[in-house]
DNA sequence: CTCTTAATTGACAGCGCTGCCACGTGCAAA
DNA sequence: TTTGCACGTGGCAGCGCTGTCAATTAAGAG
C-alpha cells in the first residue's frame, strides 16, 4: 500500500540506462534511440512512473501551471457560474493533456485592493502563464496587476488587439449584427437594444453590431428603442418596463445578454406579454438559463471553452519556448435560435 | 525587471542568520527568539521574499495542494454550475490563507474509465488532500479510484459515516421535513413530491423528510403524490405533467431539486397554471436560477461553500499532522421562501 | 580502414527548500 | 562544581528532477 513511488532512478536502473535518458524520454526530447526509448517506456509502465512535478519545476525553473482569472462575481449570485465553467472547461482541456495543471483565481475588481492582491497571489504561485477573463481583462489596474508578475499572460476580448500582447476574442460585433438582422428577417422593424456595461468592451462591441444590423436590413435607427443597462438581470426588468411604456412598443427586443434577456421575459411573463407571439426576446451568451426559461431564449453562443483553450495552449506552447503569438485572435460565435424568438405578428 | 526572485538564502544574508532560521520563520516553527524573527521578516519584506512552492514540496514530501473532484456535467449543460463555483469557493477560501492550492478535477463518471482517469490524474498531481463532491462521493468506482490514490480525502454528502472517513454533509432530511411542514403550514392538503436519482443519496434522503414532514403535519401519504424523477429538468417536465393529470391535482409540489422545480414550472406556465395561486412549487439547491425563474422559486439553500471550506480544512490540518476527523459533521441548510410558495386557494 | 561528424548516452552539479542532528548557551537542580 | 535540560541556532544531506557538457558510439566520407 505505502510502497514508495517509484523515481526516475528506478526507472533509470530497471532500464538500464542513465536517468537522463529516462528525462528525454518522459520530456519527448529528441536524439533517443528507438530501442531505447521502448526499453525506458516499458520500464516506466511497469513502475506506473510518474515525474514529480515538484522536483521538475525546480529543476526546470518552471512551473507547468496556468492560472485562470477571472470576475468572482459571486458575491452577486449572478447566474454568471456557466460562463466561469465553461472557460475553465476550456482552460483544463489545453492544460490537462500537456501535464499542465490549472489554477484558479476569482478576483473581486469591485474591491481596491484587488489590484494588489492578485498580484500577490499570482507572485506566490508563480505560474508559466495567465489567462485574464473578461471583464477583469478590460481593466486597467488588473491588466497592470498581471502585467506587474512579468508572467506571459493572455486577454479574453479585452478589444484592444495590441502588438505585444495575445488576445483571444470573439466577434461580437458581426455576430450581433447577424442577430439584428435575423430579428428583421423574421419581419420586425422596431428592435429594441438593451445595451450593458459600458466598460465590459464586448458587450459594448454588441451595441454597434446592432447599428451595423439595423443599417444592414434598412431599418432606421431610433433612440427610443435604445436603453441602458447594466448586465444584471434587474436592469433587464428595469429596461423592458421602460419599453413597455413606449406608444409605439418594440416588436423585438435584443439584449446585449441573457441576464438582462431574462429580466425582459420576466418583466412580459408578469404583463402578460406573449411570447414570441407579442414580443420576440433575444439574449446573448447562451448561459445555461437560456434553454430553461419559457419560452427558452434565442441567443448567441459565445465560444467561452474554445477561447480559453486557445489562450491557454498559447500559454503553454509559449512555456516550450515557442515564440509567442501577439496580437488578436477572433474566435466566431454562433446564434442559437429558440423559442424566445419568431415571426412578427399581423395584427390589426 | 528580470532581476533573479529572491531565495531562502538572500534573506538569510540579509538578515544575518541561517537559512535553516529563515526556514522556521517562514514555517512558524517554535523556538525562534522573537528579535530574531523580527531580524528575519523585515529582511523577508524587504527582498518580497516568497517561498518557492516546488522546493518546499520537493523537500518535505507533501505538495500544498487540495484537489476538488465534482462531477462534469458540462456536457449537459445544466444549470449545476452554480454548485461548482461555490463549492469551489468555499474550498478555495480554505486553501489561500493557508498557502494552499486547489487544483479542480471535473470527472464524468458516465465514462467507463472515469475511475481509472481519476485515479491517474490524482496519482500524478500528487495532492495532499482530495475533496469529493455529491453525487460522485456516492459512487464506489469514484471513491475507489480516490482510496486507491492512497491520499486523505473527504466526502460530502456520501450519507455513510463510516469511521474511517471524514464526511461533511448537510441536514437533508430534516430540512426536507420542514420544508413539507412549511408547505403544510400554508393550508396545503395534497403536497406531491417529486423524487430524484436515487442514487445520489442526499436527494433520497430529501424523501425521508417529505415523509416525515407529511406526519408531522398529520397528512396522510398518498402515493399518487410521489413520482419519480432524475433530477433533470425534463424529468421534472414530465413528472409535472403527470401530477396534473391526476383527478384531484395536489396544490403543493415538492421537488427534489431545483432543475425539477423548475421543469414543473416550466410546464405550468405552459398550460397556464397560476404560480402560487393555483399551485405552490418548491424546490432543493438554491441554484442561481431559483432566483431568476418567474415567479423566484421557493427552495432550501444548501451551505455548499462551508460544506468545502469544512472539507478543505480538515484535510489541511491532517496534512500539518493533526489527527484527522473521521465521522460525519452536518452543516444545516435553510429554507429560502420566495415567490412560488403561498396560501392554498380557497376555491370552490 | 581511418577520419569527421552527427547521433546517442551518461555524469554530475545544482534548483531552493526541509528534515535531522549537532552544537552552544544559560539556568535550575543535584 | 557538575549534570541535565530546554532553548535557540546552524550545518548539511538530499528531495527528484533538468541543464550542461563531456564521453561514447554509429554513420558516412574519403
Amino acid at each position: 500500500m505505502t510502497k514508495r513511488r517509484a523515481t526516475i532512478e528506478d526507472v533509470a536502473s530497471l532500464a538500464g540506462v542513465s536517468i537522463k535518458t529516462v528525462s528525454r524520454v518522459v520530456n519527448r526530447e529528441p536524439n533517443v534511440r528507438e530501442s531505447t526509448q521502448e526499453k525506458v517506456e516499458k520500464a516506466i509502465k511497469t513502475l506506473e512512473y510518474r515525474p514529480n512535478p515538484s522536483a521538475r519545476n525546480l529543476a526546470s525553473h518552471r512551473a507547468r501551471l496556468i492560472v485562470l482569472v477571472y470576475d468572482d462575481s459571486s458575491v452577486y449570485e449572478t447566474p454568471s457560474a456557466g460562463y466561469i465553467i465553461k472557460m475553465q472547461e476550456g482552460a483544463l482541456r489545453a492544460c490537462r493533456p500537456q501535464g499542465f495543471d490549472l489554477l484558479i483565481q476569482p478576483c473581486n475588481f469591485r474591491n481596491d485592493d484587488a489590484g494588489e492582491k492578485l498580484r500577490d497571489q499570482l507572485v506566490q504561485v508563480r505560474p508559466s502563464g495567465i489567462v485574464v477573463a473578461a471583464p477583469l481583462s478590460n481593466m486597467a489596474t488588473i491588466v497592470e496587476a498581471v502585467k506587474a508578475t512579468n508572467t506571459p499572460y493572455v486577454l479574453m476580448s479585452s478589444g484592444n488587439g495590441s502588438d505585444d500582447v495575445f488576445e483571444v476574442a470573439t466577434n461580437d460585433r458581426e455576430i450581433s449584427a447577424e442577430m439584428t438582422t435575423y430579428l428583421a428577417s423574421l419581419g420586425h422593424k422596431r428592435i429594441a437594444f438593451i445595451k450593458g456595461d459600458p466598460t465590459h468592451i464586448a458587450v459594448g462591441k454588441r451595441y454597434d453590431g446592432y447599428l451595423d444590423g439595423l443599417k444592414e436590413a434598412g431599418l432606421p435607427y431610433e433612440e427610443e428603442l435604445v436603453v441602458n443597462g447594466d448586465n444584471s438581470l434587474e436592469s433587464g426588468q428595469q429596461c423592458a418596463e421602460q419599453l413597455f411604456k413606449l406608444e409605439n412598443r418594440p416588436t423585438a427586443i435584443f439584449a446585449a445578454n441573457d441576464d438582462m434577456a431574462a429580466g425582459v421575459m420576466r418583466v412580459a411573463s408578469r404583463m402578460g406579454i406573449s411570447i414570441p407571439g407579442d414580443l420576440s426576446v433575444a439574449g446573448c451568451d447562451d448561459i445555461a438559463l437560456a434553454q430553461i426559461l419559457f419560452p427558452s431564449l434565442t441567443t448567441i453562443r459565445q465560444p467561452l471553452r474554445t477561447m480559453t483553450e486557445t489562450a491557454s495552449s498559447a500559454l503553454i506552447e509559449g512555456s516550450r519556448g515557442k515564440p509567442r503569438d501577439t496580437g488578436l485572435e477572433t474566435i466566431p460565435g454562433a446564434i442559437q435560435v429558440r423559442e424566445s424568438t419568431g415571426p412578427v405578428r399581423k395584427n390589426a
